[in-house]
DNA sequence: CATTGACTACCTAGTGATAGGTAGGTATAT
DNA sequence: ATATACCTACCTATCACTAGGTAGTCAATG
């Protein structure tokens, strides 16, 4: 699989805010994915707003599967980071949930987009199996990390109170986006985090 | 618009269980939809499963856009004739919960196929307005719906009761979907009906 | 009672646009 | 010399959609 090479030997050229195309192809691919969904976003499209041919987009993402399960993998590694460097300060498991309920809360703020794998996992059956299972791994990956919270919360049923959790903050970027009303969404975030 | 005539003058016709073409349309569109979302189903595809040709289909439903709105349309209608139905006989309003509850699961049960709205509530910014407009009818309705139920159960704040307990029945149901595993939407159902 | 005209529900045939994808060439930089 | 990152040009398949035709059903009419 192509990855992106962020120009590694960077001896003294001029341009510091040069992105890689990859990048730039995976920016507008998720933008369009996560309003419209997969099938929603063609090649030309994110050529054309790149002004670049869609022929050349193949170069880096073969088929358009390969694209889409960097687009989840991509999401999916920027959410453990931002989680991991969010939670280096934190000394209490409210602390950590309240980071968690956060990082959905500025995923549907920025552009008012919903979770990418919100929308794929409600196309999951019609999608590439690749990119459903990457989206899969995300849920588990969410879950998991929930559980260890809510663990330390003394939860009596840890995952249980995990996958609701998901569930929730899930369904609220949809309802919220659909409604143009985010206060479905902070209603369900201060739920989660009452959950003490 | 084309309406189905569902054969008002039945004399003494043989066939008694002849279903409208339109109705067989929007059968298999919905199955669809509700697996892979609003653009990966086709009219040609449509049509091959009900062996005609796609130019017919274009006689019940002359646009695309038709076939959206009238799918979220009668799915609305059979939701809230099924609600009505099954609270006839209800006294109390746990009981009305239990029903709306026991509704998505049927739902989601039946062929494990996400909730319409749900599918094309995630990816509502790339849908025709209409469309998208139905879909949001549906979120209002049921909404609506929850919120008498709550105030019956004399929650402090009904109506956040109803869009929290609408987005955790929405969201687990995708999740569910996705890790194929009802546990999850088994879950949710049951924090939604433990709220008395 | 047979004819007519309207209507229904399909058909054939085709449109232009767009989809994902491929082959092979080229300029640039290392 | 090799790899990168684009290009032109093209492919086949599919998309939603349209025009115009046809067989069957129906009620009204002469």
């Amino acid at each position: 699989m192509n990855v992106c090479k962020p120009k590694s030997t960077s001896t003294q050229k001029r341009e510091p805010t040069q992105m890689s195309s990859a990048t730039k192809i995976l920016d507008i691919a998720e933008t369009r994915m996560r309003r419209a969904g997969y099938n929603a976003v063609s090649y030309r499209d994110i050529a054309a707003e790149m002004g670049i041919k869609s022929a050349s987009l193949h170069y880096h993402f073969p088929k358009k599967e390969d694209l889409g399960v960097a687009l989840v993998k991509r999401y999916a590694a920027n959410f453990s980071r931002n989680l991991f460097n969010s939670t280096i300060m934190t000394d209490t498991p409210e602390e950590e949930l309240a980071v968690f309920v956060n990082l959905y809360r500025t995923a549907l703020e920025d552009h008012q987009l919903v979770c990418l794998c919100a929308v794929l996992g409600a196309e999951a059956p019609g999608l590439p199996e690749p990119v459903t299972n990457e989206v899969r791994a995300f849920f588990e990956e969410n879950t998991l990390w929930l559980t260890n919270v809510f663990t330390g919360l003394g939860k009596a049923n840890p995952e249980k109170s995990a996958k609701i959790a998901l569930s929730l903050l899930e369904g609220a970027m949809i309802v919220s986006s659909v409604n143009n009303d985010n206060g479905v969404f902070d209603a369900a975030a201060e739920l989660v985090l009452a959950n003490t």
